[in-house]
DNA sequence: ATTATCTATAGATCTATAGATAATGC
DNA sequence: ATTATCTATAGATCTATAGATAATGC
């Protein structure tokens, strides 16, 4: 429980949230690299939204790249990390409802940050060799929500043509960010959900839903 | 006809489309833009892959920021101009019709162009004062998608809150954009027009697109 | 001694301007 | 004379490194 730190003191007082300089850092980066682009935003801007010297994020950092994969690495995981979980669930859940539960996680993921992370890989410029372990990470949870819409539409016979647009619906809660707060917002994973399954011919998402609920509560 | 044309000869000869120097131009910016990012791209860059030097760029574009508003001018405003049009067809064609076909029209614009321009839209640090013209047409648009996917929505019950996902899912097609070339691709913008219907609870969509063809034609 | 910051700066860029040059047009 | 290019460069950045400084920890 130390009232000051080891070094030499900063010149400002702390501005941003975070336990540590590195979060206090990450947290600028988050906001700079979402609104003004990547190659837009400077280490010194950075720095100085922190209230430090541009130079002291090399403390940090090793390169201005380096925080922008710090960022990245918070982004697809969980999603990915909920797969397995659903695929566990199965025979309770059919295809459907698992995308749905895909879905409203996914996008819930999306929409509840502090910053618009998702958005950051829509960058055309990010599309580097050293960024390529971020992107197969978030291609794979994309064939994720493939597979499944392409057994829903074969079921439903809808067109598989449509089973990429799943995913792309979610993902485009990214250009919804800024709706502004309140329960409109935080129902949009749901609506954008239930579309998932209405653009795969399942009519009637919303009462699935709540038997996804009661499968998973045991309720009857 | 003149084989040669005023002012000193290039260094290089002539490697991208356009029969004006400024044309050339902004072909080169449209990619760069598309792949690197406004801020990524530098006019140096550009200069380099029209094969003049970097100076040159100014006879045509008072700034860099004049490139980036020729190549937003050409994008949103087929679109627009493609309204009034569907106005005019009512009471011809019922709202669900009107929405289906500026789906494909603006879908097809998105996806045809040489360069992803529409990608431009969805850059973040592109939110500036200078661009807020475009960025206006844009929303003009979107408010068009949106008052007629409310009516729809209104007529089948499903919750009004779907109504922003159509214009949404036409959006999304520049994140498609890569899809290879082929009768896939082409046929891109009409599955997601259709996906657009399904998602505001219009059973069967593909059966109403050949009623509105005939409407249309007159055909039987 | 270790740590976190600071100051200072090298070297590479970047945008935009000034003015020279080499064609055509009249 | 007009035009489209060129060369050269000013002045403002930008990333990253070197090394000084001012705290705590032992």
């Amino acid at each position: 429980m130390p009232l000051t730190r080891a070094g030499r003191p900063r010149l400002h007082a702390q501005r941003r949230p975070g336990t540590t300089a590195r979060d206090e850092i990450l947290d600028a980066a988050g906001e700079l690299f979402t609104t003004q682009g990547y190659a837009g935003t400077s280490t010194r801007h950075i720095a100085e939204t922190v209230g430090i010297r541009q130079a002291s994020l090399y403390h940090y950092f090793k390169t201005k790249d380096d925080i922008l994969c710090a960022l990245l690495s918070q982004t697809v995981s969980p999603s990915l990390s909920f797969i397995p979980g659903l695929r566990a669930a199965r025979p309770a859940m059919s295809d459907a409802q698992q995308l749905h539960a895909l879905a409203v996680f996914d996008g819930t993921q999306l929409l509840c940050g502090r910053w618009n992370l998702g958005a950051l890989y829509l960058l055309p410029e990010l599309r580097d060799a050293r960024l390529e372990p971020f992107y197969s990470d978030r291609e794979r949870l994309r064939r994720h929500y493939l597979s499944l819409s392409l057994a829903i539409a074969r079921g439903s016979g809808v067109d598989p043509a449509a089973a990429d647009l799943p995913f792309r619906l979610v993902e485009s809660l990214v250009n919804m960010w800024s709706t502004p707060e309140g329960p409109q917002r935080d129902q949009l994973p749901r609506h954008v959900a239930d579309a998932c399954l209405r653009v795969l011919g399942v009519p009637d998402p919303e009462a699935m839903h709540d038997r996804t609920t009661q499968a998973l509560t045991g309720a009857r």
